[in-house]
DNA sequence: GGGCAATTCAG
DNA sequence: TGAATTGCC
């Protein structure tokens, strides 16, 4: 038998150093910890590996799945102009890795850090790899969940508006370059192929770094500060459209956050809507059964009715600003904000559903849907999360006359009522009997009222 | 400085 | 209504 040395035999060091930058919610070349420092290896390869876990997991979507190949054919793109490339593997996580580790001597792994369970099993299946593991700054929060505790004591914020007050003091690391030069050693070739995950939403916005950082430049430069004002204009749609780039990280947050700066009013504001996706993150990350469970329950029986559910599902409910809002999450994998607000209490309050199936709901078709933020918003809507007002229910027609006011919103989705006078389109049952009869929609599926006094009723009861 | 009541204020 | 902070001992 011939002698053969183990590469990491004791005391072996390797002449030159090999890294690999390992991309997890980071799809992006400017502002990573990740690649910034596998880059000063000798030879780096960015790798990016597509776990069956997660690919078959009830969190994926067909929409998620097409964003996430823009994500790394332009990630791929990127690394080529600096010398490189993306290589994509499929299959288990660790495995893949090990086999990366093993063919190109790597002597380094870089990956972000990350909180979930998912995210530290991946970090100790690393660590068995042989290769030293750096475990950069985590980059899917401005502040990462866990590192801000009340000062009376508690493992994380129940309220918002503390918690942001300290978040607001917190130091942000600077923000990162992209690398220059990549020296990528000889290993594929083959630029990433199309993840096929079923049928995408026919109108659903491109992903990539490259349109993230676009979106963003436009953003900063002249949607931002108009945000205070306009964010909840339905029709105006002057949001930034940048959720699906933070879930990826095709936009870094701090990055994002630094550009936005805090002059007007409405970064401001901006940015204190960026914190609550820090707030519900670090949320989650204490109480990981909120995914699923009540977080501070109020004792709901829900009720079980598929009809009405599909009707709410399918945009069929008669309240047209619910309808045109689903009718925009179908098309578009993506939905306002303040839209998602009305359609949640709609299910929640007013049909008194199970936020769990909305929610599951909106995990299979939004793009930007993350866990902890969609989890945490269903449940704040529904009252049994963290607002402090857990009675609260939003009006959908005085949300519609406020928000939508000349119903230019719900006729951008349904354009049965396209031609209805403002004070018809959000209630077309107050129309003239023939004129209504006419209209390819339907009745209302539920009167308000008796909504309003069931739920009423139905929380008296159990408290 | 720990523990408690009062106070403040919340998408 | 209840969480967080503040003020008091």
């Amino acid at each position: 038998m011939m002698t053969w040395l183990p590469r990491r035999a004791a005391g072996y060091r390797s002449p030159v150093t090999t890294s690999i930058a390992l991309f997890t919610r980071d799809l992006r070349v400017h502002d990573n910890p990740v690649l910034h420092a596998a880059a000063a290896a000798d030879r780096c390869i960015p790798l990016f590996v597509l776990d069956d876990a997660i690919v078959s997991s009830a969190f994926f979507n067909a929409n998620r799945a097409a964003f996430l190949s823009d994500c790394l054919a332009d990630l791929d793109r990127s690394l080529r102009d600096r010398g490189g490339e993306l290589v994509v593997r499929r299959g288990k996580l660790a495995d893949e890795v090990a086999r990366v580790v093993r063919a190109h001597d790597v002597t380094e792994i870089h990956v972000a850090a990350d909180v979930s369970r998912y995210a530290r099993r991946r970090e100790e299946a690393l660590e068995a790899l042989g290769a030293d593991l750096h475990v950069h700054d985590q980059s899917i929060n401005a502040v990462p969940p866990l590192s801000l505790t009340p000062s009376g004591g508690g493992d994380h914020f129940a309220v918002f508006t503390p918690y942001f007050r300290r978040w607001e003091t917190m130091h942000r690391r600077g923000v990162l370059r992209a690398p220059g030069r990549l020296t990528v050693p000889e290993i594929s070739g083959e630029a990433p192929g199309r993840l096929h995950h079923g049928t995408p939403s026919p109108e659903l916005a491109a992903g990539g770094e490259t349109v993230g950082r676009e979106l963003m430049a436009d953003w900063v430069r002249t949607g931002v500060e108009d945000y205070a004002d306009l964010h909840d204009a339905l029709a105006d749609d002057a949001t930034s459209h940048l959720s699906p780039h933070l879930h990826f990280g095709t936009v870094s947050v701090t990055e994002l956050l630094d550009r936005a700066g805090t002059a007007s009013e409405g970064a401001q504001a901006y940015t204190r809507q960026l914190a609550w996706r820090d707030f519900h993150h670090q949320v989650l990350a204490a109480r990981p059964e909120s995914a699923t469970k009540d977080y501070r329950t109020r004792n709901d029986r829900w009720r079980r009715s598929d009809r009405d559910f599909e009707a709410w599902r399918d945009g069929r409910t008669g309240y047209p600003i619910v309808d045109a809002a689903m009718r925009q999450l179908d098309r578009e994998g993506w939905m306002h904000n303040r839209a998602r607000l009305i359609v949640a209490s709609f299910l929640c309050k007013t049909l008194y559903l199970d936020w769990r199936r909305g929610a599951q709901h909106f995990v299979d078709l939004l793009v930007d849907c993350d866990l902890a933020n969609n989890q945490m918003n269903w449940q704040w809507v529904a009252g049994t999360g963290t607002d402090t007002r857990p009675n609260r229910v939003h009006n959908p027609l005085a949300q519609a006359r406020r928000y939508d006011p000349d119903g230019t919103y719900v006729k951008r989705y349904l354009p049965a009522l396209a031609d209805l006078a403002p004070q018809h389109v959000h209630e077309p049952w107050t129309l003239p009997e023939e004129e209504r009869k006419a209209l390819d929609y339907p009745a209302p599926i539920v009167d308000l009222r008796e909504a309003a006094d069931r739920f009423a009723a139905a929380r008296s009861r159990k408290r």
